[in-house]
DNA sequence: TTATTATTGAAAACGGTTATCATTTTCATT
DNA sequence: AATGAAAATGATAACCGTTTTCAATAATAA
């Protein structure tokens, strides 16, 4: 099934071989909004294909994410998820966080305002303290509805 | 020794027991400027008061965090840091992290240009997605000066 | 001082992730 | 298409930070 994706050869080429761990890796995470774990990627490939095995998935996730076509975000209890990177510029977003029950919303609205400040920031920071600055993550912390609903809030 | 330590009458009292290890915890925290994780906590104090256990650091850092005395961070090798609140308001500060070495620089400069957006962008966000927002959290990741003199950059 | 009950420390368990290593697969070269 | 060297894989064990268990200890109210 050559072709097949549209990231496919913008990233075929740069993964040394190309295998089909990798490809179904890739695959799940470039259909889905949901930031997966590793277990639950395991869960869905092992599903269909009972010879994949847990330590591929996480190398996979390890060495897609060393070349920046996945994003990793380890959450506050130590796991960590991961989302496809497209190639898009508004593929950029940020993250709402429920403490209860672990779901997560991306948001990218109020991106230019942000994102201005952001650079702002960034520039100063970089001078400030001679840090060189790759990357960065805003991330609110709450309660979604049903948790609101529902709870006593947890900790954070 | 009472009274020694301004924090010590705002947290006495709204922490169960006041035991050898909660001050211990506390005050080690209130001292430094460091982002300590529980083993390095643990590290120090045990050297000084070898009855002490790990156990109860965790323990104590769960508490008093869960009680907002400390803050906690989650890096992105799962390992928990602490840092002590204090109760000044312009004690708020976010994080540059080096992700090479770990180390983190706090800053709290631009505060008033940034806390502006995050509240205008935390009314939109709360409204739209009927999110209750409790905290925030702005990382900026990068090299800092020793290692980017050194190194090709490491993994994000 | 005593009784009650929270807190503690040691050890074992836990959960996500990483290292080990023998086997299998890819792919450039025939 | 067949070969062979190197890369990638999967099962298992190890690892490491954190949590649970449980009997012993210590803090507070009476």
């Amino acid at each position: 099934m050559p072709g097949q994706h549209k990231w496919r050869k913008r990233i075929e080429g740069h993964i040394g071989r190309w295998t089909a761990p990798r490809e179904a890796v890739l695959d799940l995470l470039s259909r889905t909004s949901e930031h997966l774990s590793a277990k639950e990627i395991y869960a869905a490939l092992h599903g269909k294909d009972p010879s994949i095995g847990l330590t591929t998935i996480y190398r996979t996730l390890d060495l897609i994410n060393s070349l920046g076509f996945i994003h990793k975000i380890v959450m506050r209890d130590g796991q960590a998820r991961y989302e496809f990177r497209t190639d898009k510029a508004s593929d950029h977003h940020h993250h709402l966080i429920c403490t209860r029950c672990g779901r997560i919303i991306d948001y990218s609205e109020f991106e230019k305002e942000e994102l201005e400040l952001i650079k702002k920031t960034e520039n100063r920071l970089s001078k400030k303290y001679k840090f060189y600055i790759l990357d960065h993550s805003i991330e609110f912390f709450g309660l979604c509805e049903e948790c609101r609903l529902e709870a006593k809030p947890s900790d954070s």
